[in-house]
DNA sequence: CCTGGAGTTGTCCTA
DNA sequence: TTAGGACAACTCCAG
């Protein structure tokens, strides 16, 4: 056993604590080597800009933690692997499960492969339940989230409890790899300035869980609604990439929820019920990102036009809550939900934008972007889910702002050239009178896009869009 | 097989 | 000023 390796393989895990895969390794092996593998070559698309940036900080997180044994390749991770295996006398390999079709399809391929060969194990370090494991009882995928959430999660046995990982760090002879070989960054100036809100690391992830169930979460079935508001828990990339799991927050989410008097706590536990559940979506529907779940959108008279998208992606549509959101996603690799919704709304239903429009750029800017949350969400406000909202339900970004950004402090936040108008108008700037605009060097048209699009008239056109495709 | 209640997050108009 | 219904009809789901 003594010179024995095994060999853990870092993806969607980025994290030593309550990992599955190396909780196993270091239960049977004193000598586990770590290595991530960057696969352009499999995969169906490139990881965007603003995610390489925080993939690139959370590989250097995870080397430091393991004294700088953390191996970095790029290629095929069949041959790859293989390569190890060559030159290390490997028993074992194993590693945590991932849910996009293209990991599922290469990964059983090395397990067939590698299985010849040595012990191959998986292991799920990424979601609350297994997809294939909640189904009606005619055997058949839910639909519905909550019915999905209520009866099927949450009648099942709860979720695995945390485990802290005992991991022994060995110190390998491979050859010296350096995380700069991955080529991960490239625009430094831009990568600098995203960077300032976040810091990236194991450690940070459990900071951030700690002081979110410490302030904001009281408040959180409310106040999460109020983007200028601190009850967000802001954890997404941090979940995204593993470096904190799923099973630890739920579990300390259930702590909370019994000291505290609102139901807050279940409201975020059903969030990450929402992540789960775009995951099963993901599973059960393979093509989530690229075609509409209900077919009959196939046929919907998209406009995209390219005037009204860059407007829409630069954030100078011209309504104030739209162009805050895409800065603040442009500027932080982060949006908050609801603003999310109304962006999302606003570019199908107002711009008449194929969703997966939204859905590429997002995947570009985010540092949460996920295969499944991304595409189940821009299905979900476009309406072509099957569980999704109505498509006579569209977002207006004047009284979306006035409701949840009251006193304009997120608006001003992100688009500074509008700031000083008053309350009354900064919502809607182009109502402001003339002489006030002179009065504050504000002016629209100038200093600040008029709209590109009538929020009414739109609004029409997308209804009567919307019905053209009705079934009959 | 049939039945009936329900479906994350909205807006607008009218009385 | 405010509360309630229309917006459309469909599919999902469980009994």
């Amino acid at each position: 056993m003594k010179n024995k390796v095994s060999i853990h393989w870092f993806r969607q895990d980025l994290r030593i604590q309550d990992n599955p895969s190396l909780n196993h390794l270091s239960k049977n092996y004193e000598n586990i080597v770590c290595v991530y593998i960057l696969d352009e070559i499999n995969c169906d698309r490139t990881i965007g800009s603003a995610s390489k940036v925080w993939l690139h900080n959370a590989l250097e997180d995870l080397n430091q933690q393991l004294n700088g044994n953390l191996i970095f390749l790029s290629g095929d991770p069949l041959k790859v692997l293989d390569e190890l295996t060559n030159f290390f006398d490997v028993e074992e390999i194993s590693w945590n499960r991932c849910y996009e079709s293209w990991t599922i399809n290469r990964d059983k391929k090395i397990k067939e492969y590698l299985k010849k060969k040595i012990k191959v194990s998986s292991f799920n370090g990424l979601l609350l339940w297994e997809p294939w494991e909640v189904l009606k009882d005619n055997g058949t995928p839910y639909k519905v989230f909550t019915p999905y959430y209520k009866r099927g999660c949450l009648s099942k046995p709860p979720p695995r409890e945390p485990k802290e990982t005992n991991l022994k760090i060995y110190d390998h002879n491979f050859k010296q790899t350096s995380l700069k070989d991955l080529k991960l960054l490239k625009n430094k100036k831009w990568e600098e300035k995203i960077l300032t809100n976040w810091k990236i690391s194991e450690v940070e992830a459990k900071n951030t869980m700690k002081s979110f169930f410490l302030n904001g979460v009281s408040d959180y079935s409310e106040g999460r609604n109020f983007p200028s508001k601190k009850n967000v828990s802001r954890l997404s990339p941090y979940i995204h990439w593993g470096q904190i799991s799923v099973n630890t927050l739920w579990h300390n989410a259930m702590k909370i929820s019994r000291t505290i008097n609102s139901n807050s706590a279940e409201v975020f536990m059903s969030e990450l019920g929402w992540r789960e559940f775009a995951y099963y979506l993901l599973f059960h529907s393979p093509n989530l990102q690229t075609k509409n779940l209900q077919n009959k959108f196939d046929r919907f008279p998209w406009n995209n036009d390219e005037r009204f998208y860059n407007a829409w992606i630069r954030g100078k549509t011209g309504y104030p809550i739209i162009d805050a959101g895409m800065r603040e996603l442009w500027q932080t690799g982060y949006m908050h939900n609801r603003v999310r919704m109304i962006v999302g709304s606003f570019l199908v239903k107002n711009l008449l934008h194929d969703w997966r429009r939204g859905e590429a750029w997002f995947w570009d800017c985010l540092f949460d972007a996920s295969t499944a949350s991304n595409s189940a969400s821009w299905q979900w406000v476009a309406g072509t889910g099957t569980d999704s909202t109505p498509y006579f339900r569209i977002f207006n970004p004047i009284t979306q702002s006035q409701k949840f950004d009251p006193d304009g402090a997120y608006i001003r936040k992100f688009i500074p050239e509008i700031k000083k108008l008053p309350n009354k108008y900064i919502f809607s700037p182009w109502e402001t009178p003339i002489n006030l605009q002179q009065e504050l060097s504000t002016i629209v048209g100038q200093d600040y896009p008029r709209p590109i699009v009538e929020i009414k008239s739109s609004r029409e056109l997308a209804l009567s869009a919307f019905a053209s495709i009705k079934q009959n």
